[in-house]
DNA sequence: TTGTTATATAACTAAATAGCTATAAAATAA
DNA sequence: TTATTTTATAGCTATTTAGTTATATAACAA
């Protein structure tokens, strides 16, 4: 893999390594929500997230449609929820580690 | 998804938004090596490099191994490079939606 | 017009951090 | 012992950025 694409991939890694940005995607997985919903979802003040949704927009992470006054915010693809999943199931698997290495080591204590 | 679920995966995306890391674990994909190995192949100062291995190693993402003064470094496990996979996936996407939305304003102004 | 609602943005502050230099630690060799 | 090699770490600086408050923008209603 070429560095221009690492950087690439280092930036998407970037905006999703934002709690309070995983938290919009949580609130917008079933479908478009306005700011207004998604602020009361994700318990943020409304600059705060419209900041959040900016950004997400311009990096084309979530699309936007408005219509009068509000503005509907939904994902751009729904790749970011195998990478989620991915993610948690490694953290997962590190998690068993670390168990049998401590349980591992009590048994060496205890024989 | 609970929230200190959000925060240990947004945890593992942030180690996971630096150039330098992803450098790093293009280094080690292919099996361990040494400290001096990933400096040269990642092109950075054995400090940069060291103190990475060691944020790498504390959040689990990679696992080492002393031998005399060497110390080999290898992936803890191989989700990382299905999460890698998904996002270019997801870039190429995002280009490719980003292209058409260009050409069909070209169509129009050339209608 | 004026007022209200929904969203975006500007300016700021505090906290986090990547990379640097210098040095420590630890294993090996002479 | 002393010297050398490999890796880790401490201390520092400059940069980035999340969240805040205040304000701007823009659509709608009266």
């Amino acid at each position: 893999m070429p560095d221009d694409m690492i950087v690439s991939i280092a930036y998407r890694f970037k905006i999703l390594s934002e709690p309070m940005r995983l938290k919009i995607l949580r609130a917008i997985c079933g479908g478009e929500k306005t700011v207004q919903e998604i602020v009361n979802e994700a318990q943020a003040s409304q600059a705060n997230i419209s900041k959040h949704l900016s950004m997400m927009y311009e990096s084309g992470l979530v699309e936007r449609r408005k219509d009068g006054l509000k503005c509907y915010y939904r994902l751009a693809d729904d790749n970011v929820f195998k990478v989620c999943g991915l993610i948690s199931k490694s953290i997962e698997n590190n998690m068993k580690h670390r168990l049998k290495w401590i349980n591992n080591k009590n048994d060496s204590l205890t024989q």
